[in-house]
DNA sequence: CTCGGAATGTAGCCTAGGCTACATTCTGTC
DNA sequence: GACAGAATGTAGCCTAGGCTACATTCCGAG
């Protein structure tokens, strides 16, 4: 998934005024976000029940048990969740890191809201979906603006 | 999808666990960043360079121009776009009025990231896939912020 | 005024992410 | 220990957003 569109860099796109790429850079990291939402659920699911069931992913991300289970299928592909069929899902290595970098950018996105003033509700809200488009630099920014503060 | 203004309702989601609200909005949001993307660039090509041209909005957003057509053509279903075939493309009132809003949080957004310490360049870029997740409620928290600062 | 190249449009294919409907497996209760 | 109901899995369909390949239309040189 990460090819196609990552090497369709600037080479092609001769004089443009700055802006194709950060087009298509916002595009392509909007892939995987889901992925990223999923292997976080199911990391909450394991540490606190010490479950992650495929209808209480599914009823947690508001989809039919069908989409998370396919959806689970693509984690495996991807490398970053184990599932034996009626067992229980779990996350490989890769899983839990990833669930790791992403918990904690999260962290970093609500509070950085909420210290611009963002009410909690909004915060909580909105850093989902903004979590996802905050590169490596801006999220140094955020932590360092947090510290500073 | 109609709802690129704002209004992507809470009812449409019973009472999930406090949760599923957050994922499913995020996914609800990011459906029609896409066309917001596409009516800020027609918007800039028309005031700027005066047309706005299927293969110049494919160049620009870094697809291919089949893929460019096709979306203008999602444009026109939504009301947003008119365009007679091998004629420019032109924006409706309602086109207008949603590149005006797309532009100005875009500024925002943007302003908001550099207020924070984030370089310029990531400021722009990731401002481009941020800002399609940004609440009315949150931006207008951004404007404050960046008013009394 | 014609003709070739660029722009435009069309068709068909692919993946991701949704859904419903149906089939299968597990499991708690009697 | 059987069986109903819940959980799980499978199949097939849909749309959005990409692509390539091919067809059509436009337009500027000559």
């Amino acid at each position: 998934m990460s090819d196609l569109t990552a090497e369709t860099p600037i080479h092609l796109l001769p004089e443009e005024p700055t802006q194709a790429s950060r087009f298509g850079k916002a595009r392509t990291a909007q892939s995987g976000a889901l992925l990223e939402d999923y292997v976080e659920l199911i990391s909450d699911l394991l540490t606190s029940g010490g479950e992650a069931r495929p209808t209480d992913i599914a009823r947690r991300l508001g989809v039919a048990h069908a989409t998370a289970i396919k959806t689970i299928g693509r984690l495996k592909r991807e490398g970053l969740a184990v599932a034996k069929p009626y067992r229980g899902v779990f996350l490989t290595e890769a899983g839990e890191s990833l669930a790791a970098r992403v918990r904690a950018r999260h962290r970093v996105v609500v509070d950085l809201l909420l210290a611009v003033g963002v009410p909690f509700e909004a915060a909580e809200s909105d850093a989902e979906g903004i979590e996802h488009h905050v590169s490596d630099t801006t999220l140094a920014a955020f932590a360092r603006y947090l510290a500073e503060r």
